[in-house]
DNA sequence: GCCGTTTTCGGCCCGACTGTTTTCAGTCG
């Protein structure tokens, strides 16, 4: 069945090559916002369609985009897409992921020079043929040049925790400059997202050169790209994007909420607006009739009471329901680091870990938290020395007694992550499971299988009386491997039916489950746990990035066990 | 192509920077 991500796509598709045919840009827009709208939804619109639900109820849906969807549904393919095809070569839309270069210049090039793609661009190029095109010029032919090797990097995100690392370095080196009031990060990554595509700085300064000139020496600048009087950005090192805007303090705020984005929620904050006869800017809220008439700017806040809303989480800024008020509610109640009273997967020298059982206490001790799970491997996973169930009797029982001299203000749970062997069968005996505190089950080999078979492994797991949750639940390494083809939205119903929980993998190559996955089982009305599934005791510190991601789900403390206190929890997983 | 508490027609977010231009188009976020 056609996936919702592969309807996207087509979408997306049809966008670029709509748009490189000189299309009405508001028609463009509206495949754009239906491929998003599609690739957002929690549900599967190949479902939808054999349900016979009417697709134009999601909003970015109009008949049009719902009769092209059931067309692709049923037939798999789209005779509108076949036939742009035909008249606009398809790589040109590789052509217009390098920087600089658009739908209007791309088609330039292919009507009077033939470039159809990257190394036909490359060979015009080097030939010296762009440079005489009326509006090209020899800059033009240089920087498309240099910039086709970032093309061909396109792909390169950081991920979240390498995000982190380079904006602390840069707010520290920023900072030593005495013409910086004000700095903060906006963009993707002060929403949260798993991955940055580049990182947004923002200062407040009277002096914007001072500011510019202290950025041009953070060691990392490989190149200046461009510098204005606002506005400057740079490429360090592995062709890694950083914008700087200088703006005045009576507009913090304003930037503040223009640059975090997302596009989409900017689109509708800005129309929200409009409707009320203002007009919104990096700059401030003005009047739409008197443009000196300036109603906010400084604070953020009043940016958004102004049209009528409460102060939207960065993380909550992309569109996904947050204009709703049923989903206001959350705002002031999403989780926090704070509210995580344990860690309930992790693992030790028993198995792949680097840290004794004790040293992983007192590292959680000093993190302060309230409970672990030690959750060391099955034997299954040989490569890690999987525990069998004698290993693992042996190692409940030292876990007994280090909870025995306990003065009752730290619990230590007698865990295991258990594999879920290919053959859809537990790794260890019931009679072994029955015996711990917590089981949480993982896939880690058979991921290749098909869909139907990958899920009713997970559904075996998840009827087991014994497990309590499924780890890392659908098995992808962001940027590295795929998920595996599990039916995300069955898996979510039977753990809402048994009273399972779904884990939320905080280590920065995972986050999986991923936000809207998250959201999804959020909103089935299932509880999720996350956890670092830390290796050693400085990888406890990754729950951070985990807290993030659930934000971003909407989920507050009510929907997160381990916000439990030890109490509460253990009467939870008591059977 | 989508959408509707002024609308079923006529809107659809908005400004900075660059390169190529003599006043602006294209691209980007």
């Amino acid at each position: 069945m056609i996936t919702n991500v592969e309807i996207a796509n087509v979408f997306e598709e049809m966008a670029d090559l709509l748009e490189l045919s000189g299309e009405n840009a508001f028609r463009i827009r509206a495949y754009r916002n239906g491929a998003k709208a599609i690739r957002d939804h929690s549900e599967s619109i190949a479902k939808l369609v054999e349900l016979d639900v009417d697709l134009t109820s999601i909003e970015g849906i109009g008949s049009t985009l719902a009769d092209k969807s059931k067309v692709l549904i049923q037939t798999g393919r789209l005779p509108q897409i076949e036939k742009l095809r035909q008249e606009v070569p398809p790589t040109l839309r590789d052509i217009m992921q390098v920087p600089g270069m658009g739908a209007k210049k791309a088609m330039k090039l292919f009507q009077e020079l033939g470039v159809f793609d990257l190394p036909s661009l490359r060979a015009a190029c080097e030939a010296g043929s762009v440079a005489s095109l009326k509006g090209f010029g020899l800059k033009t032919q240089q920087s498309i040049l240099q910039n086709m090797q970032i093309a061909e990097k396109a792909a390169l995100r950081l991920s979240i925790d390498q995000a982190d690392s380079l904006v602390e370095r840069l707010r520290s080196h920023m900072l030593t400059c005495s013409s910086v009031e004000r700095l903060d990060f906006a963009g993707s990554y002060r929403r949260g997202k798993e991955t940055v595509g580049d990182l947004d700085m923002l200062i407040v300064s009277r002096d914007a050169n001072a500011v510019m000139d202290r950025f041009a020496e953070f060691a990392a600048v490989q190149e200046v790209l461009q510098r204005g009087d606002t506005k400057m950005s740079v490429r360090v090192t592995d062709s890694f994007q950083v914008d700087l805007r200088v703006v005045a303090a009576e507009s913090w705020g304003a930037a503040l909420q223009y640059f975090t984005g997302s596009k989409e929620h900017n689109v509708r904050v800005r129309g929200l607006a409009k409707s009320k006869g203002m007009k919104i800017n990096e700059y401030g809220v003005y009047d739409v009739n008197d443009d000196n008439k300036i109603l906010a700017g400084a604070d953020e806040r009043d940016v958004y009471a102004l049209i009528g809303l409460p102060w939207v989480p960065p993380e909550m800024r992309e569109d996904r329901g947050e204009f709703e008020s049923q989903h206001q509610a959350r705002f002031d109640q999403l989780i926090q680091l704070s509210d995580i009273r344990g860690d309930l997967h992790m693992h030790t020298t028993a198995t792949d870990g680097e840290n004794t059982i004790e040293e992983m206490v007192l590292a959680a001790k000093q993190r302060g938290l309230e409970y672990i799970a030690i959750t060391d491997h099955s034997k299954r996973v040989s490569m890690a020395r999987g525990l069998d169930e004698s290993r693992l009797l042996q190692q409940w029982k030292a876990i007994d007694a280090i909870n025995e001299e306990s003065d009752g203000s730290f619990w230590i749970l007698k865990g295991i992550e258990c594999d879920i062997l290919e053959n859809g069968a537990m790794d260890l005996s019931d009679d072994c499971l029955a015996q711990a505190d917590w089981v949480t089950a993982s896939i880690h080999y058979g991921q290749k299988q098909p869909r139907d078979q990958i899920t009713q492994r997970i559904l075996n797991a998840i009827e087991n009386p014994y497990v309590h949750a499924i780890s890392h639940p659908t098995g992808r390494l962001i940027g590295r491997r795929e998920a595996y083809d599990v039916d995300v939205s069955v898996m979510i119903d039977a753990a809402k039916r048994h009273h399972k929980f779904l884990e939320l993998n905080a280590h920065p190559a995972r986050l999986d489950l991923n936000d809207l996955n998250a959201m999804a089982a959020i909103q089935a009305g299932v509880t999720i746990v996350i956890n670092t599934d830390a290796h050693s005791i400085s990888n406890l510190d990754l729950m951070k990035f985990g807290i993030t991601q659930a934000r971003r789900a909407g989920a507050t403390v009510e929907n997160v066990l381990n916000a439990l206190p030890l109490a509460q929890l253990k009467r939870r997983l008591a059977r």
